[in-house]
DNA sequence: CGGAATCCCAAGCGATACTG
DNA sequence: CAGTATCGCTTGGGATTCCG
């Protein structure tokens, strides 16, 4: 009907740092989704993470929990103990991904697993 | 307190598929994220949204575009003219991403942008 | 204009071994 | 237990060229 644009997305610009790019990169590594997911409940034990993830490796896991800790998205806890205790949780800000972590996954559940 | 478990997420079993890995499979390639943004809105052809978007090459858009078309979450409309006209937009499947989209802009500009 | 094909470097990532 | 170190394959993705 009218020539008028109908949407607020159109002309937003994206040159040098889309929110929604940045944002995918923060939550978008290989495993971060899941991770963080695992965590959304309760603090999770290293060796606890990585069954509750699955098939990722030690190194794999140790290099996304250190960026999600740079991101300030998750919080590692040491106990001087030894064997050697580390705890994982979601900081106040990982706290807040906590509705598009949900939704992803109902997402995913209703549109791509066979149901 | 309790032991009992305080949470719906900490048994969730990932293995073999989880959900919200999968779903960042489907919108967590580099360009994606932002490429559905800019269709939230509105139908736009291949050179549109290659300016739109802004530092993505001719080979990566095309190919980011043909996967999110076997997803069925993009749609492809080629006029048969000359010079050729494309036209992109969102498939009913992909306006259901529209929630998601949103929240990850939201988020990055509260939490990554500086403010 | 919108794409396909080729080339090629760099990053990603798994496997494995070692350590405090 | 929770890492770190090294190796080597695989993949991602940019640059460039050609085409209908």
């Amino acid at each position: 009907m009218d020539t008028k644009k109908t949407s607020r997305f159109e002309n937003y610009d994206c040159s040098g740092g889309c929110p929604v790019e940045a944002t995918l990169e923060v939550i978008g590594g290989k495993w971060k989704g899941v991770i963080l997911f695992h965590l959304l409940g309760e603090t999770k034990r290293f060796g606890e993470l990585q069954r509750a993830v699955g098939s990722v490796t030690q190194r794999m896991l140790t290099k996304q929990l250190r960026e999600l800790e740079r991101e300030g998205l998750v919080h590692r806890k040491v106990y001087p103990v030894v064997p050697p205790k580390v705890e994982y949780s979601l900081t106040e800000k990982g706290q807040t991904l906590k509705p598009i972590i949900t939704l992803l996954q109902s997402w995913g559940q209703e549109h791509l697993l066979e149901r």
